[in-house]
Formats: C-alpha cells, structure tokens, sequence
DNA sequence: ATGATTTTGTATATTTTTATACATAAGTAA
DNA sequence: TTACTTATGTATAAAAATATACAAAATCAT
C-alpha cells in the first residue's frame, strides 16, 4: 500500500484523469478494466492508480469479484472527493440542494421567490443560498465539484441560455453560466426541467434504454428524450413541444399560447381543470384534478381517460418518428395512473404501424420527488466526471496544492488547454 | 524529407493512426493544429506524420496557408490510400460503384434483379458486381476500406438488419454484414437509404446544420435527422416513419399499410398518382405526377399543392417534436418545387410556435442523383477514418506488411484488441 | 493439506515521449 | 535589403511508459 499523502505529485495526478474518469463514471471499477479500457501498461495503470489513492480521489472497496483466482478488488470514487450545488428554478420557489456525488442530498432549501425579481437578482439569492447550504453542512465534503440549474423554460444547452420568451419573463438569451462562474469559479449547467426529468428516470430507472421518451404531464405538457444513451435537445434547446401540436376538431379549444386545438388545451392538466370547473366542481391544477380522481369522482375519472387518449394521439405520432424502445409517463397527472396510462396505451398501440410498437414499453415514472433536482445533480456529475470534466477537475485540485500553472513544463499547460 | 518507403516501421504506422484519424476526417490538416489536437509533443507528432508520409498514406499539399511568417504547409489523405465499394439496393435495381474517399465515383454498375431471389443470390450477386468493378479499374487504387450497402428498408445500424416487415421481403432480421464480410474480410455498414440521403445533404450540403431534418417525398414518403453532428435512428432503426401518421377527416383515404388517413396515403406520389387517375390522367407513380405539373397541368399542380400542405401539417409536428434548425426536402416530388414548398412553410409557419420557427430555414434540396450511393460512401469513409476505424485499417495496412500479431509486443496486441 | 489459477506487487531494462535548445526556411513589413 | 515572425527540422538529455520477469496473496478445486 503506498504512503498516504494528502498533496501527492501533482504532475501524477493531473496525469491521472483518464484512470479517474474511467472509475468515476463506472467504465470500469478493477484493475484489470482499467488495463482493457485504457490501453495503458499494467505498470502505468498502477502508478496512476496509487496517486488517485494516495490523493483521496479513489478508493478500494471492501467488496471484491470472485475470479476463479485471486478476488478481484471493486475501484470506486471515493463519495468524500467532493459535492454539487443545484437548483430547480420554479415559476415561484427556489428549490436549492446539496449533494454528494450519487448524488444524493446532503442539505436543501426551498425559497419563495418572484419571477418579476428579474434574473440578475434571483441568480444572487440562489448563491446566497448555496452558500448557506455550505455554511450549514457538517463534515468534510470535500471540493465543490460544480453547479447545475434546472428551468421551466427551453434552454439552449450550449450557451447556457434560456431561448424565447417563456414563463420565465426576463430570462431571455441572459447570461446564467457567467455570474454563476463567477460567484464560485466551478463549472456551471443549465438545462430545461423536463430534460433533466428525462435524465433522472433515464439514469436511475431505465438505463439499460438508450432511445427513451419522457413526458411530463402536469399543468403543462412537455416531452424528453434520451437518443443512444443522450438528451437529445435539438437546435435551439427547444425539442420535446408537444404540449402545442395541434388536433382539428369542430370543438377545438383556445389554448394559453393563442392557437385552437393543442394538445395541451385539450389535455394539460390546467385544461381538466377547466372542464371539471365548467362542469360545477372546484378545480385549478393537476394536483386539484388527481385530488378528484382520488376521490373517485366520475367526472374527473372520465377528463382524465380522454386527456390519456388524447396524449396517447400525440405520443403515437412521436413514436412514429422517434422509435423510442420504451415511453415513460411522469408529472402530476401520472398520479392517475391506468385511467391516464390506458388511453396513452391504447392509441400508441392502434395509430402506430407494429414495427414501432412490438418491442415498445410504455410505463409509469415510478412516484418520486424533486427528480429534476436530481435529474440535475446527474448532469453535473456525468459533466464533471467525463474524461474532459475529470481533466480539468484534476488541475484544479492539483493547482490548489502546487506551483502556478505557468510554471508548468509544457506537456502539463497542453493537458491544460485540451481540458479547457 | 525522411525517405519514402512503403513498407516502413510497422509498430510506428500503427502507432500513429490517431495522427492519421485527425488528418484523414479533417479535424486537423496542418502540424500545428495536430499538435493542439492530439496533446502530443511537437517531435512525436513530426515522428509519427513523417511515419505516415513514408507509408504514403497521408501527403503534403501543394497547398499552403499564410501564417504572418512561414506558411503552414496543408497536410491530406492520400487519394490513393484506397477506395470503398457501395451499393444501393432498390426493389428492382443494384445500383453499385467503387468509390474514392472524397467519396466519389470511380466506376459504376447497374443490374436489375427481383427481390424474390432473397437475401442470400442478391449479396452473391452484389459480391460479384463488386469484384467486376475492381478488376476493371485501371490504376493503383490502393487497399479496400470498407464497403457500405443501402436499403429501402428500416435497418438497425448496430446489429446491421433489416428490422421488420417491408418491401424487401425475406430481409427481416437477415444476417447482411456476416456474408459480405466474409467475401471480402473489411469492414461491412449497412444503413436505411432515407438516412443515407439525409448523411449526403448534411455532409455535402448543409455541413454547418448540426440539427436538420431531411424530408423525402417520392413513391413513398420518410424522413431522416442529423441530430448534434450525427444521423439519428431510434432503438431498432425505424425512426422517421413519417408517412404512417394518420390525420382524421371525413375522407381519410386507404394506406397501403391498412390504415385510413396516412400522410402517404394523402400526399405520397403513389396516393397523388391515384387522383389524377380519378381525375382521367395517365400516372403510376411520383415521376409521372411530376412529369404532368412539368406540362403545367393544372390538376397535377393543384394536388401536388394540396400534397405540400399535408406534408406540411405533418413536418409542423416534426419540428415541434425535433427542433431542427433546417428543413431539407428532397426526392421526387421535390422537383415539384414551389408548389411542393410553399404548402409546407405554410403549415409549419402556421402551425409552430416561433420559438421552433424563428431561425428554421425551409428548403429544396439541390438536384442531385444518386444521393444514397454517396451518402453510404460518406458513411463507409467516416467510420473507417475515425479513431477507432483508423487504428483497425492501420493494423491492417502494417499487418500485410509486417510480422504477425502474435509475435507483437503486448502494447501493439493491446491496441488491436481496443481498436476491434 | 496441496496444487492450480488469477490478481496484485515490485523491480529492472528498454523504448517512447517530452522538454529544451539551436538552426533553417519562408514569408511579410518596413 | 533587412529585420521580424512563424513554421519546420534536427539533436540531445530527461522523463514517462512499456515489456518482461519474479514473487506473493487469495481464492478454489481436489
């Protein structure tokens, strides 16, 4: 077992990023994987994995892999290396969370906040926040590993904006990443709220699904997906709008957003709402509405049924197009579970040809809270932990116990650059 | 100039494919941009290039770029390096060719055959035409890359079959690569041609366009996506199936598939072709449709019109879904011009919310024939000159050159394994 | 209890890569 | 024509990685 050193050789670990993220990310957790996975000698394998060691980044487990031979030893990260800052932006609370690498919550707060606040302001109340949700936290959490945001609003993932005007008044096309870099000097996300749904029922329920569809049912209506094993975005950020695909009917309801017959003015759970209260029964929301259909109230059982099949009706042309392996159905209204679920059933299965429905799943999200936040929490790590994020997590910790980087030989400021 | 020779350092070839990969999809085309890309020291990037150069694999162009001092010499694949075998199967015709890296032709063959004859002659038949067309080619050509074959069919890209039912009868989850691997021992592609139309317009045409969608309308009616750079599939390969989404109304007219009020069975050639026949007209098919609004008949262009919109009404739901940031339509009915497009900006701009059209650019794409064959040559060369296809056509370009890879020190055995 | 198998540890020679330095080539601006 | 800038060539010492070998640990089967 090689000396423990806190500080170890910081030109070894920096060295050392590709066999982290490789443990990290559980490509591989032995030896022997990492000898496969990063064609590196056995001798250089072993030299970088004792600095990791050596460092307090990566751990032997207890447990060991029966090989017919000596047991082979489980690699893991160690949970201490380090934490993530995240936040669920609502339309008027602030859902603040601390969290381990897993991730799990360590420490959370929820804030009431008002959207007319403006960005500016409410990005300085939320890192007020998280510097609280530090201040509070016991025990050694090691490094603030990065920060992630979830919005109720279309983002374009690469610039970290949110893109057209939306619930989110005022956020349009402003800057978030740049005052939260500045604020912490870690690297900052920024995604939609449903993608990051999405990412949670993706990594935590389903993963062995790589071509995935997420819909969110709630007040709103609103889709994600996950292509060969990534949330897919689109161009602007703006995929997954099914809430406002339109149906012709003689009938057709005026939506929120100005047009007749979408489907979320047929279906959303603010549209149930509407029906249940035309129909003398108090009702604002989709909580209200699956108040009633726990109640067993017939009409409310009735809106839900046809708000399944007309979700079913747009979900069936979305299969058609995407070829999903299975549908997951989550936000509020999935409450209502197979009075919502059969309707989405029973069109996706009658509209589609059988090609894109014979190995098709379409399930419940199982119940669970705050999956955004945790959905969150995911990105930043699967960011943080990549073979580029593990890089420049590496030189930074190596730069807070070694000589500037400008003093680096070169190989060390190139390591540096690629990482950038 | 180090001195030109073919055979070379077999372990110093393999160990530059990297090097080569770079060069070879253009990610780096001069000395300074592979250093800055490859983390390398500048003698090993020189010792590796130089490696290349001897094996005539890559060369220095003519070409140089102005730099404020000495120029920067342009570096590229040797066009000679080798060639790639495609073939595009119809439903009547093989429409094969042996083709350059660029990709572009170098000779061509044509042979009709019937879908009946199966899978097994019609691969026979395909290994054969390919063996005529390289015994007729005239000149060095260097090695065989990679062959690459196109289907009118959903195909799952990573098991390489046919999935499902479809026109190709008898192809359903038939074993493709297997047989033609074994006839000529390269790496085998097998796509959908939709898909591989969609590769060509990205890749020839609209290389800034990270997310598109690519709409053909023909005898029959698919579509495909670039999403983030690269071709997208879904879970079994059937994503796109556009056609076979249903409109409701009171004369939803017969599909082929079984099913009332198909986008196909509205606007599809065939379905077109159907009307003018009620209507009188002499028309099979979408040539004959086009050939009639070419005479400027009025009944053809009305329903050609009238196609336009439906397609738009259907593409309206895409870009919803997909968010792309340009819509491509092609085939034959795009000859329609005009009278095809301005019903399908119509719809979309219609029906879409601004956040999906305000920067969507809705277009022809330009006459071109043959956009399968090319777009299954693009796929076959960006797969053999990526990393990983890079360090395997190494191997085998050093192995019929060198010892065998039994007598290889454990790195170049370990290399081998990665790269398969 | 013993032998076989597989994993892991450690040492050393060799090879490869990098860092550093000096030099030349090929433009461009003054 | 000269000086400056940038690219490229070449050489050498130092560092890193690899190949190879020997050994010990920890199971498992007999």
């Amino acid at each position: 077992m090689p000396p423990r050193d806190g500080a170890g050789d910081n030109a070894a670990l920096t060295n050392a990023s590709d066999i982290f993220s490789l443990i990290a990310t559980g490509a591989a957790v032995s030896r022997s994987a990492l000898l496969e996975r990063s064609g590196l000698s056995r001798v250089t394998v072993t030299q970088r994995l004792n600095a990791l060691i050596a460092a307090d980044l990566v751990e032997e487990a207890a447990r060991t892999l029966p090989s017919g031979g000596r047991p082979t030893r489980v690699l893991g990260v160690n949970p201490q290396v380090g934490h993530v800052l995240v936040a669920n932006i609502g339309e008027s609370h602030l859902h603040l969370a601390l969290m381990s690498p897993e991730p799990t919550v360590i420490a959370q707060s929820t804030l009431r906040y008002d959207v007319t606040e403006g960005p500016a302001a409410t990005l300085d109340r939320i890192a007020d926040g998280f510097r609280h949700l530090l201040s509070d936290a016991d025990g050694d959490i090691g490094i603030l590993l990065g920060i992630g945001l979830s919005l109720p609003a279309p983002v374009d993932y690469k610039r970290g904006r949110v893109v057209g005007p939306s619930i989110m008044r005022g956020w349009d096309d402003v800057d978030i990443i740049g005052p939260m870099v500045g604020h912490f000097g870690v690297p900052v996300y920024v995604d939609n709220d449903v993608n990051l749904m999405t990412l949670y029922e993706y990594r935590r329920h389903f993963r062995l699904s790589d071509d995935m569809l997420f819909i969110k049912v709630g007040t709103g209506i609103g889709a994600g997906f996950i292509a060969d094993g990534k949330i897919f975005r689109g161009a602007h950020g703006a995929s997954g709008d099914i809430g406002h695909i339109q149906f012709e009917s003689e009938d057709a309801p005026l939506c929120r957003c100005g047009k007749l017959g979408c489907v979320e003015a047929r279906a959303a759970g603010w549209a149930i709402a509407r029906d249940l209260r035309a129909l003398g029964f108090q009702a604002d929301n989709a909580r209200d509405v699956i108040a009633l259909v726990d109640q067993q109230v017939p009409e409310a059982i009735m809106l839900l049924r046809k708000a399944g099949r007309v979700i079913g009706e747009v979900t069936a042309d979305v299969v058609s197009i995407l070829n999903p392996g299975l549908v997951v159905v989550g936000g509020t209204l999935a409450r209502g579970g197979d009075f919502l679920l059969s309707g989405i059933r029973e069109l996706v299965y009658q509209r589609c040809l059988p090609l894109a429905t014979r190995e098709l799943n379409i399930v419940l999200a199982p119940p669970q809270a705050d999956i955004a936040l945790f959905g969150t929490g995911q990105l930043v790590v699967d960011n943080v932990f990549s073979p580029a994020g593990a890089s420049d997590l590496l030189n930074r910790i190596a730069s807070t116990a070694g000589r500037p980087a400008a003093d680096r030989p070169e190989r060390a400021k190139r390591r540096l650059e690629r990482a950038g």
